[in-house]
DNA sequence: GCACCGATGTCAGTGGCTGTCATCACCGTA
DNA sequence: TACGGTGATGACAGCCACTGACATCGGTGC
C-alpha cells in the first residue's frame, strides 16, 4: 500500500476538502491533509502550489468551457450576447452540482484567504472573456469592461443559486442578471 | 533614536514601498523592512496585520469616500447615476497623484500576492457600493450587480489611467467608461 | 519621586513552502 | 533474469511569515 496509488491528487482534494469542512482553512494543517490521503506534505505541495490551490483545481475547466463558448457564439453576435451564449455554457457546466458547489462555497466564504484565491479566479476568468472578445475583433476599453461585467453576473448569479433559500436555476439567474444590468445601465 | 519616534507606521510604508520597489515583493524581508524603519519585525506585525496590507493603507479612505459619494448623490438619482457621482469623488481623491499611484500599481502587478490581495480591496468596495444603494432603497440583485459594475468600471478606467501611453484624467476615463458600458449593455 | 500605561524589544514556537537527495516500484532491454 | 533508467514519493534541513508571552523603557499624572 502507499506508493503507486493512482489517485494521489484526488485524494489529496478529498482529504483536503473534508478536513477544512469540518475543522475550517486555517485550522487545517498541509501535514493533516497528506496524511489522511497517506501521503507526505512533500507530495502535497508537488500536487498544488500551496493549501489554497487544493480547492481551485476545477478553474481550468471553467475557463476552457467559457473560452470556447466564446469561439462558437455565432459571428454576428454582438459582446453583449457573447456574454450571454458565454454564461449559458457555465450554466450547463454546474447543472446537477448545486449540493456540491454548496459545501464548497461554505468553506470558501469562511476563509479570507480563500476568498482572495476565488477573486483571483474570477479575475483570470475576466481576462480570459476579455482576451475571447479581442479574437472576435472587439476593441479595449469594451472587451476589458464587458469581461468585468460577465464576471460579475456570474459572481452575482452563483451568489444567489447557492444561498439556501433560492431554488431556480442558475442558468436562468444569470439571464435575468444580464437583463436587471441591461435595465439598469438604460437609466432606471 | 529608536523609541517614541513618532511616525513608525508612515516609516514602515515607505520603507515597505522602496524595498517592493527596488528588490520586488516575495524578495523582501519583513525583518528587513523593519530594520530599515528602525524597528523591529514584531512591531511591523503590530501596524500591519501581514506583509502586504502595508501597501493598502488608502483603502479605507477610498471607502470612506464613495460610501459618503453615494450617500449625498441627489435623492431623484437612479442607480447609475449614484455611480456616475461616486467615481466623480474617486476622480477627485486621485487627482495629480499619478506618479504616485503608477508606482505602487507596478509593485502590486508584479506579484501575485499582492493582486489577491488588491481584488479583496475591490470586492469590499463592490459590498460598500452595494450596501450603500441598497440604502437607498435599491434591492437585490440590482444593488449588488450595479455595486459590481461600478467598480469594474473603475477597474479599468484606473488601469488604462496609470498606462504609460496615457494622459486622459481618470475622471474622464471613468465617465468614458460609463458609456461605453451603457452603449454594450443596450446591445451594440 | 512613584505608580501606571502604552509602544517597543526579545524570544520561542508553529506552520507554509522549498531545495536536495535518497528510495523504491515499474519498465524496457539485453 | 539481471540491469539500468524513470518517475513518483519520502526524508530532511532550512527560510520566512506570523503569533503569543513577557520584559523593558519612555512619558504622564499624582
Amino acid at each position: 500500500m502507499g506508493r503507486w496509488q493512482p489517485e494521489s491528487r484526488s485524494r489529496l482534494e478529498q482529504a483536503a476538502l473534508v478536513l477544512y469542512g469540518e475543522r475550517g482553512f486555517e485550522e487545517t494543517t498541509v501535514a493533516e491533509i497528506a496524511a489522511r490521503a497517506g501521503l507526505t506534505e512533500r507530495t502535497f505541495f508537488r500536487y498544488f502550489s500551496d493549501k489554497r490551490e487544493v480547492l481551485f483545481g476545477g478553474a481550468g475547466l471553467l475557463q476552457q468551457v467559457l473560452v470556447d463558448a466564446a469561439a462558437a457564439a455565432p459571428a454576428t453576435a454582438g459582446p453583449i450576447e457573447v456574454v450571454g451564449c458565454v454564461l449559458d455554457a457555465l450554466g450547463v457546466l454546474f447543472e446537477g452540482r448545486r449540493d456540491i458547489a454548496r459545501q464548497r462555497q461554505a468553506i470558501i466564504t469562511a476563509s479570507a484567504e480563500l476568498r482572495e484565491r476565488e477573486l483571483i479566479k474570477l479575475a483570470t476568468l475576466a481576462a480570459a472573456m476579455a482576451d475571447a472578445l479581442r479574437r472576435r475583433g472587439v476593441v479595449d476599453p469594451v472587451a476589458g469592461l464587458t469581461g468585468e461585467v460577465a464576471v460579475a453576473v456570474f459572481k452575482i448569479a452563483f451568489e444567489r443559486w447557492v444561498a439556501d433559500d433560492n431554488t431556480q436555476e442558475l442558468s436562468l439567474l444569470m439571464r435575468e442578471g444580464l437583463a436587471e444590468l441591461r435595465a439598469v445601465t438604460t437609466g432606471s
